[in-house]
DNA sequence: TCTGGGGTCCTAGGACCC
DNA sequence: TCTGGGGTCCTAGGACCC
């Protein structure tokens, strides 16, 4: 038995620890630049405020209704999410940490010993006690299941105690039935566009249609997820695996059209990754750099553009990754043009001790021991040193006008009680 | 005025190899 | 007149996820 295991309304949840006064009421929890709402309590769902609209266009419904609205701060949220994972993590040794706020768990056997069912309202009463985020569990024979037993769970978790179990084929029909084809796992707006063209309306509709017919319009990620629906499990359970890309990317906050505004975001991204890239010793041997223009504003000339390049050996060297990516940006500006978002990726990643080697060339020794001494001191100092191409006038900011605080993670900003 | 960021996997087609 | 067959690797682009 598969489960899936998936916090309510995480960043959400997360702002009301430390708010207790907000329990009941509305949060929004806005993206990157307070631009759009990616997170909502349910209070503020029901008032219609929909997932990823942009901020704006539901201002005066905020203010009216006085919804208590949040910065994200994924320092705050990623700690939670550690915090949650680990007390998941005694229930069960297979545990697959599948985003910020949902793990899958394995419980092969328990079903010979246990009630699943009261087992996982267990789950959800000891992650609430500890955390205080509130979860809810999905059980049943796949993955693709397991999500919907879960999405069950949370839309009532009154009747479910917030846990859900598909066992019988007679649950996993209904349940199927009671799914609308866009909200199935996998199904994203194309495939719903097609699948409702042809009269497939729900999840059981879905399981209805020919392997030769899903093999072909919606390749083997189809016919998988249409096995793993039926309940013959062909989704894996994984292990945790070393990304394969890193991505540093952002929208500016207001438009640049000239290349060195463009060229300094390039280098404080660079710097960003090389750290990161660092971090989890790695290498990686493949830099891709990606400029686009503001394409909400149609009356102006567009530009976007997709660079990969090759370094000449694989690196951690944030100057080797910087003089790389600046070189590949130079070949996709455009002058003339409002630009409004930048990035940079890194691929090809190995690690940092499986050495090809080369004849010539490979990193600079000395890059190696700069690195170390530079993340060294920025741990220390809270990053002190910066690049010579970064922005030393600290110019931009991110707008984040409603940032809680750091209280688990930062000895200034723990919770202060009168 | 204001519109996020970071990932995964698969496929088709071209270049190249023997 | 007739012009092979079987591979691999790489890349861009599309679909999806949270």
């Amino acid at each position: 038995m598969f489960a899936l295991v998936d916090c309510n309304n995480f960043y959400a949840s997360c702002e009301r620890v430390f708010k207790p006064q907000l329990n009941g009421k509305p949060i929004v929890v806005l993206s990157n630049n307070d631009g759009c709402v990616v997170a909502r309590s349910n209070e503020a769902k029901s008032l219609g405020i929909k997932m990823a609209v942009p901020f704006f266009e539901v201002k005066e419904l905020v203010q009216k209704n006085n919804v208590n609205v949040f910065s994200s701060n994924y320092e705050l949220y990623g700690d939670m999410s550690n915090r949650v994972m680990s007390m998941l993590a005694t229930f069960s040794p297979e545990i697959e940490v599948y985003s910020i706020d949902e793990a899958f768990m394995r419980f092969d056997g328990f079903e010979e010993y246990f009630d699943l069912h009261s087992y996982g309202v267990t789950i959800t009463q000891k992650v609430k006690q500890s955390t205080k985020i509130p979860i809810s569990i999905g059980f049943a024979p796949t993955k693709a299941l397991a999500k919907v037993a879960n999405k069950i769970a949370k839309k009532f978790p009154d009747r479910t105690q917030s846990c859900f179990v598909i066992d019988t084929d007679e649950k996993r029909n209904k349940a199927l039935k009671w799914t609308e084809i866009g909200d199935v796992w996998g199904i994203g707006r194309q495939h719903t566009k097609r699948l409702k063209a042809i009269g497939v309306n729900t999840a059981y509709d879905f399981i209805q249609l020919s392997d030769a017919w899903v093999r072909k319009n919606m390749s083997v990620v189809g016919l998988r997820l249409k096995h793993d629906l039926v309940g013959i499990s062909f989704i894996d359970f994984e292990d945790v695996k070393p990304k394969q890309n890193i991505a540093c990317t952002r929208s500016f906050e207001k438009m640049y059209d000239k290349l060195e505004d463009i060229s300094e975001r390039v280098s404080t991204f660079s710097a960003i990754l090389g750290e990161k890239l660092r971090k989890q010793n790695s290498h990686c041997n493949l830099i891709s750099v990606f400029v686009t223009s503001n394409y909400f504003r149609e009356d102006l000339a567009q530009h976007r553009a997709f660079i990969t390049v090759k370094t000449d050996f694989p690196t951690s060297s944030t100057l080797e990754i910087n003089r790389i990516a600046q070189r590949v940006l130079k070949s996709i500006y455009k002058p003339n043009i409002s630009y409004k978002k930048a990035g940079v990726i890194l691929s090809g990643i190995t690690p940092a001790d499986t050495f090809q080697l080369k004849f010539f060339g490979g990193e600079n020794p000395k890059h190696i021991d700069l690195m170390k001494a530079i993340d060294l001191t920025n741990k220390k100092t809270g990053g002190l040193i910066k690049f010579g191409g970064n922005d030393l006038k600290r110019r931009h900011k991110m707008r984040q006008e409603k940032l809680s605080k750091c209280y688990t993670t930062n000895w200034y900003e723990l919770l202060e009680v009168d």
